[in-house]
RNA sequence: GCCGGAGUGGCGGAAUGGCAGACGCAGUCGACUUAAAAUCGGCAGCCCGCAAGGGCGUGAGGGUUCGAGUCCCUCCUCCGGUACCA
């Protein structure tokens, strides 16, 4: 008995417990309202963080840490730099999912979602996050959306928004469906299986296309390339010129009226053989030859039922019909038939084009299946006869227009300008600029969103609900009688209403918008949540905002984060704020997919519940893990293994800080240092590689490449292990590497170096202050520098040897370095290099032997 | 289809145009243990070889370069977006 215990006494020492660890830590941190930012302190320089705000699905998975926990890593490392930090969080809770539940669980969309934004606050929390939660924003209560109906009624005002009709896939039961609702080639609607159709219904838009041009800059914000190009694509400017065909007279019209085309190829006027027309486009069926109605119609319903994505496919054969009549061309006064196919888009340019096949692929295409001329009119010096087996889109100097009357001889170019100039003198044409970005469509014909402030009255049309009659409220009595369709349209209470300008019987508006609106101002109302006068407070949007730094999704690279944009915009063209851009800095992270590589969802049952891990391993193993996976912005599929890794390193930082004097069992050369190392050999060792991990993390951290930091962070600790129960373990060396590694490692496992920096503290009898509130420490250049360093030699791009050489050598001593080393010299075998390159830096030398 | 991204050991991944595979997982051998687990140390891309050493190797095929995972061209596969999922 006695023996047991005094062993035990011996060898215990105290294990790294996460369990016990954090959620004091927690309750401290929360306690001391450590994270609640001081808005009106501008003493330190400010950084407003912001981390794109969820959806509270219920499907509560790992996903949700992988973006927050870094993301949290950097704000701790922006604090210890100094900074004023606010990040706030939120829940974006309007939207679909929520009536898809209420509908197949009889539950109220408005329970649904706070049931999970209750769990998911719960679980934000166990990240042990600096969220400052005081300035939460939740897009389905009246306090926010009422301000996205003041808003509307501002664009309203200032011509940004407007009334037009669109068309919408419409089932008969479930009414309006979303992309992800039509189901199969068929298209189907996933709730009844009935086909679904198009209907154009009149809704309610925002003017995006007005800021076209402005939001094609970039300048002044850091966002990452792939998103600028994404978003100018989706923009889509294209340079070109209306031109205006007449129509033909024929025996069942008397033609002359304009068609218009865009088209960014004027110079090819002289090869338009025919012209096609959208099947939507105004004029088709009134110059629809009579003997033609019958296709025509056929087509046009048809083409109501693809998608944009299979309409525009160029794999696709192209289909079509004729319409028996002829428009002329402007230029030449040549009749060409006129012909209906779904390639071209009513949305798009004037909906209607030229089709020059022998230089557009798509009319090409047309054309061959047709049986239409196809006339060439650019060419290469002597190709000018050559036959066409494809459509010729080069845009080489040397080309000339040919077959293009008095064009011809003209480069592309010139002879596109001469053209175009040519066409204006007679009203027929002018230069001209299209966009592929569209008006932003805001109405849904769904109950859970935000109620647009319009009150429809026989006498008086679309009227504004009076700004004092705001919030419109959404009614919370839902009768969805089983079907997806928008219970307003039923709810008398919610419908009957005064027409605010002549007191009649009038209709409120039963479509609500779009979330996008909710999510494309909401870091503007994290400032001042409560404000109950204005959307925003303009003196905290201007101290506060842009956002410095932006972290979400890449799915949001174009729709989120350009309406976001759109909507910053109009906000200061109506004068609420001055500036023209949202967020200054931008990241998109990765998506954690199920283990099956697909979205984590709860319906394909590959979720992964982060709480499961945090109980076994603890919230800082998770989030170094997360962070130790690969790149941020990579993501992938979901796999534990080697969470195990992450949880060793922690506990032999727990051990290096905790009992730097301990060995371990089986440990051979336990308690002595590396052979051939004195006592000062291995404080210069230790010291080295604490302050070189210093300086590689610090810029790991500003870059976000949090794997590598950790790895680097892994290699500290692994040395420093190397030492323990040495007797350079304890020594000063030792103490700051120890004290650097706890600094260093804070962002990310907050819990377990606050635990251990307050032992510290109570070790040296200090007063407690906490590690999050250090400063971050300085490199101690001296001590990283080195005295030798190993260069590569290389024989004609081979790794041959290596040489170790004084840090300063010069080119010309390296090379004789290198060419008088025993291994170099057996493999040249009395051959002197052709060259000798000495890479940049004297990194590398590589010897070029011919022959 | 179009726009954007990614493909590197058994696995996650590392690598300003300059030593491919850091760090970790899994594996394996050894230490510790009565034993196992845990822990500590070693080995470890593939092929040939006892070894020394050699050859091959970053999705496929070409190119530029003294030198290519990295730059250019063509192609394949997967992921995100494609305007009513958020």
């Amino acid at each position: 008995m006695t023996e047991t215990s005094e062993r035990t006494e011996r060898t215990w020492t105290e294990r790294y417990d996460p369990a016990s660890i954090e959620p004091r830590w927690q309750a401290r941190w929360s306690e001391a309202a450590t994270y609640r930012t001081d808005l009106d302190d501008d003493s330190r320089p400010k950084f407003y963080l912001l981390t794109m705000y969820d959806y509270p699905s219920g499907d509560l998975h790992i996903g949700h840490w992988y973006v927050k926990t870094p993301t949290d890593a950097i704000a701790r490392f922006h604090r210890m730099r100094g900074e004023n930090v606010f990040m706030p969080v939120g829940f974006d809770a309007f939207g679909l999912p929520a009536e898809n539940a209420a509908i197949k669980n009889k539950i109220h969309p408005r329970e649904w979602t706070m049931k999970n934004i209750e769990n998911m606050r719960r679980q934000l929390r166990s990240m042990g996050a600096t969220f400052d939660w005081e300035a939460e924003v939740v897009t389905c209560d009246p306090a926010y959306y009422r301000w996205n109906q003041w808003l509307f009624l501002e664009f309203l005002k200032a011509g940004l928004a407007y009334r037009a009709k669109a068309p919408v896939d419409w089932c008969p039961n479930d009414g309006t469906l979303a992309r992800e609702q039509v189901e199969g080639t068929d298209r189907r609607c996933w709730r009844c299986g009935a086909t679904v159709e198009k209907r154009d219904l009149e809704q309610w838009w925002f003017r995006t296309t007005q800021y076209a041009d402005e939001l094609l800059d970039f300048s002044g914000i850091d966002w990452p390339e792939p998103v600028r190009i994404m978003q100018t694509n989706w923009i889509g400017r294209s340079e070109g010129g209306e031109i205006v065909f007449a129509t033909a007279p024929s025996d069942h019209h008397a033609g002359g009226e304009e068609l218009r085309v865009f088209t960014t190829r004027p110079d090819t006027l002289f090869g338009a053989t025919f012209m096609v027309l959208a099947p939507e486009h105004p004029l088709v069926a009134s110059l629809t030859a009579p003997e033609r109605r019958t296709d025509v119609e056929g087509y046009v319903a048809r083409a109501r039922v693809a998608t944009e994505i299979e309409r525009l496919s160029a794999d696709r054969e192209k289909t079509g019909v004729p319409i028996g009549a002829d428009a002329i061309n402007p230029i030449n006064g040549e009749r060409i038939p006129l012909f209906i196919a779904d390639y071209v888009l009513a949305g798009y340019g004037t909906g209607a084009i030229m089709a020059v096949p022998a230089h557009d692929e798509r009319d090409f295409a047309f054309a061959t299946q047709f049986g239409l001329p196809i006339r060439r009119v650019v060419a290469a010096p002597g190709t000018e006869h050559a036959p066409l087996d494809a459509a010729f889109i080069s845009h080489a100097a040397d080309e000339r227009l040919v077959n293009s009357g008095p064009y011809s001889g003209m480069s592309a170019d010139e002879g596109g300008r001469a053209i175009v100039v040519a066409l204006a003198e007679r009203n027929a044409g002018k230069a001209a600029v299209t966009y592929r970005i569209r008006d932003w469509l805001i109405s849904r014909q769904r109950y859970w969103g935000t109620p647009i402030p319009i009150i429809h009255c026989d006498r008086c049309g679309a009227v504004p609900v009076p700004e004092d009659q705001l919030p419109v409220l959404l009614p919370d009595t839902v009768d969805y009688q089983g079907s997806g369709d928008n219970p307003l349209t039923r709810d008398e209470a919610f419908l009957r209403v005064k027409c605010p300008n002549c007191d009649g019987p009038a209709r409120r508006e039963t479509d609500t918008m779009d979330t996008f609106v909710d999510s494309s101002w909401y870091w503007f109302r994290y400032l001042s949540p409560e404000k109950p006068d204005g959307p925003i407070d303009g003196a905290m949007a201007a101290r506060w905002t842009p956002v410095d730094q932006y972290t979400g999704g890449a799915e949001h690279a174009v729709m989120h984060l350009l309406y976001s944009r759109f909507f910053t915009k109009a906000m200061r063209d109506i004068g609420l704020i001055r500036e023209s851009e949202p967020f200054k800095r931008l990241f998109n992270q990765g998506q954690i997919l199920g283990a099956d590589g697909e979205r984590m969802s709860k319906s394909r049952g590959n979720v992964q519940d982060p709480d499961e891990l945090v109980a076994r391993y603890g919230a800082d193993t998770v989030r170094l893990f997360l962070m130790f996976m690969g790149p941020w912005d990579q993501g992938g599929p979901w796999s534990p293994s080697g969470i195990g890794g992450v949880y060793r390193f922690l506990n032999r930082v727990w051990a290096i800080a905790t009992d730097p004097r301990g060995t371990d069992q089986g440990d051979q050369e336990a308690g002595q240092l590396p052979a051939g190392q004195d006592l000062d050999a291995a404080e210069a060792t230790i010291r080295t590689a604490a302050h070189r991990t210093l300086r590689d993390v610090t810029i790991d951290y500003e870059g976000f490449r949090f794997n590598t930091m950790i790895a680097k962070l892994m290699e500290l600790s692994n040395a420093l292990y190397r030492y323990r129960g040495t007797s350079a373990a304890g020594g000063g060396a030792w103490e700051e590497a120890v004290r650097l590694l706890l600094l260093m490692l804070a962002p990310a496992a907050p819990h377990m170096t606050e635990e251990l920096w307050s032992r510290r503290l109570s070790a040296a009898t200090v007063k407690w202050t906490s590690i999050h509130s250090e400063r971050w420490p300085d490199v101690d250049a001296a001590v990283v520098v080195e005295a030798t360093r190993e260069v590569p030699v290389q024989i004609n791009g081979k790794v041959r040897d290596k040489v170790v050489v004084p840090a300063g050598v010069s080119d010309a001593d390296l090379e004789q370095l290198v060419l008088a080393a025993p291994k170099i010299q057996a493999a040249l075998a009395g051959r002197t290099p052709d060259r000798v390159v000495v890479a940049a830096g004297g990194r590398l030398v590589n010897l070029v032997v011919r022959g």
